[in-house]
DNA sequence: CCCGCTCTTGACGTTAACGTCAACGTCAAC
DNA sequence: GTTGACGTTGACGTTAACGTCAAGAGCGGG
């Protein structure tokens, strides 16, 4: 009689994310610790939802920018903010703004290397060429 | 009767480059310690070229992408091989290829990130208009 | 000559982001 | 009941990327 008899929502225990996301658990017991996570918790063992792994997965995304994680577990806490905190909602829209900045520069950055490194291969691929 | 009477190259102190670009001395040591720069001597004094201030700001950009210090010395290695080292030429296409994999997945992730940035601001921003 | 300034090296401290290790709880299986 | 497998907390170690501090070299001015 359950309204959601075969939608349960899946979870995830914590060596279940640290295999897929090629992590170990003293990592993602540590990002909890930093606030990065708040998992449920089943007795004292951590339980892991579907939204929890997407947030796992942002921090990872912002590690591979580079980010701190302190600078990360703002950025995080940007999507899920409870909607409606008015007062808070200019203070949101400045921290975007921030971020994208941040984000630019690095894309601008990318941008950048990636057209030098166009022309570094080719002198490279000239010189293979030419010395036959 | 110098041939290069006027076009002296411009030289820096360490001093200068750390204002200009917002470092401290102390760290443009390190950089140099760590491999990163080679800059010549008057004496026991650094003395740094046009070329050096221009390594120095690659570094900076290899910061600002998050890379470890050892990566962007790698990085900036392929900037200035000698031509010809016959043998490391497709070494240094393999160092490009890694170099620019990490940067394209960079750029994905910013781009991922920055469109998920202007739902959230228009989330916003509705929200701002609604609560008038 | 001495002063003050800039620069140098070297030793040690610090912070972030984990890894490692020890000691213990829990629960299903035998 | 005990034996693993899995999970927990807490203390301590480690590495990268610097900062801080001490002691001294070199040099132009008065």
């Amino acid at each position: 009689m359950s309204a959601k008899a075969d939608d349960v929502e899946p979870v995830f225990s914590i060596t279940d994310l640290a295999q897929e996301l090629d992590l170990t658990t003293r990592t993602i017991r540590f990002y909890e610790d930093r606030g990065l996570l708040r998992p449920a918790r089943r007795g004292q063992q951590r339980v892991y939802s579907r939204a929890d792994r997407t947030r796992l997965k942002l921090v990872l995304r912002g590690k591979r920018l580079g980010w701190p994680l302190d600078d990360i577990r703002e950025m995080i806490e940007l999507y899920d903010t409870p909607d409606g905190e008015r007062k808070q909602l200019t203070v949101m829209l400045n921290k975007i703004a921030q971020s994208r900045a941040t984000l630019l520069q690095q894309r601008e950055d990318i941008e950048l290397a990636l057209s030098e490194f166009d022309d570094i291969e080719a002198r490279c691929k000239a010189q293979l060429d030419s010395t036959h």
